[in-house]
DNA sequence: ATATTAAAAGATATTTAGGTCTTTTTATAT
DNA sequence: ATATAAAAAGACCTAAATATCTTTTAATAT
């Protein structure tokens, strides 16, 4: 459903969110390391994350990833706009070129319910939120067999 | 979140279903045309269908596809497991190795709502159901736009 | 038996997603 | 000013999904 550049850039700005501040930033290394991601790729959806605006960086020593006051409140949906576009959010699920209450596919009913739950979720949820649920130790974005 | 295949594999098989017969087969080139789907890369789909005897096909003259009546029982999940495999139905949303009740990731509550509730109408779902809702007027496989 | 029709099978091409490696730029500390 | 650290940028590679084309096999009607 999300393509990996997009969980890779969730997960990546809720680690940054959670781990770092303007004052102690992350390097991609470490995030990529922590996550089990391959760095040089997650590089590319960050960099481009951070043209967007939706995070921030800076290079040299002492550089690396972190987020400002107003992008912790960017909604989820918004990481999903630029990294993957919203087409899922408007797409037939049987793929058809028009699906609509007028000429609906055979799933269309039961399909939409569950593409405008998500659709709900993801306008409504800030990457704060997601930050604070790993905060709280109620979620993980790193995997339980990352041992360090 | 359902690959080409698969959704054409449905459309497909709704189509034979609604159109087709043990008497009356269906050739492949009229699917391909009337659903606008690539023949020769839904000959391949199908033929695993046949395989799997999700479908039934027979050679020569006035030989195409068709479904029997063990066929239009069988549940859409069993179209998506033999062309996608299950794998969706277990995963995390955001790409976890492990995302359970007792190592969340920061959707999961959200996320299982809705790969649960597809779950649900995959599993209770049959072709029959579908071509039903074609046969009444009620839904379309067919695009708006294939004027035929 | 033979010709014909249509699926099955095989080989190959294209596109997209995912991933790696190298070089360049820029910020900072010395 | 210079060295260094780290992101940015660019070139390139790989694998999987999607798509096309050709040949083979099998069923049917004549």
């Amino acid at each position: 459903m999300l393509s990996k550049s997009c969980v890779y850039a969730l997960r990546a700005i809720v680690y940054v969110g959670h781990n770092g501040s303007e004052n102690h930033k992350i390097g991609i290394k470490e995030i990529g390391e922590e996550l089990d991601l391959p760095v040089h790729f997650l590089s590319k959806i960050l960099q481009s994350l951070v043209k967007h605006n939706i995070l921030q960086s800076t290079k040299g020593p002492h550089g690396g990833f972190y987020i400002n006051e107003v992008s912790g409140e960017i909604k989820l949906l918004r990481i999903i706009e630029v990294v993957d576009g919203l087409s899922f959010f408007h797409k037939c699920g049987l793929g058809m070129h028009e699906c609509s209450d007028s000429h609906p596919c055979p799933l269309h009913d039961d399909f939409i319910v569950f593409r405008e739950g998500l659709y709900k979720i993801f306008s409504t949820k800030t990457i704060n939120d997601l930050v604070k649920k790993v905060e709280e130790g109620n979620a993980f974005v790193r995997n339980l067999s990352n041992k360090k």
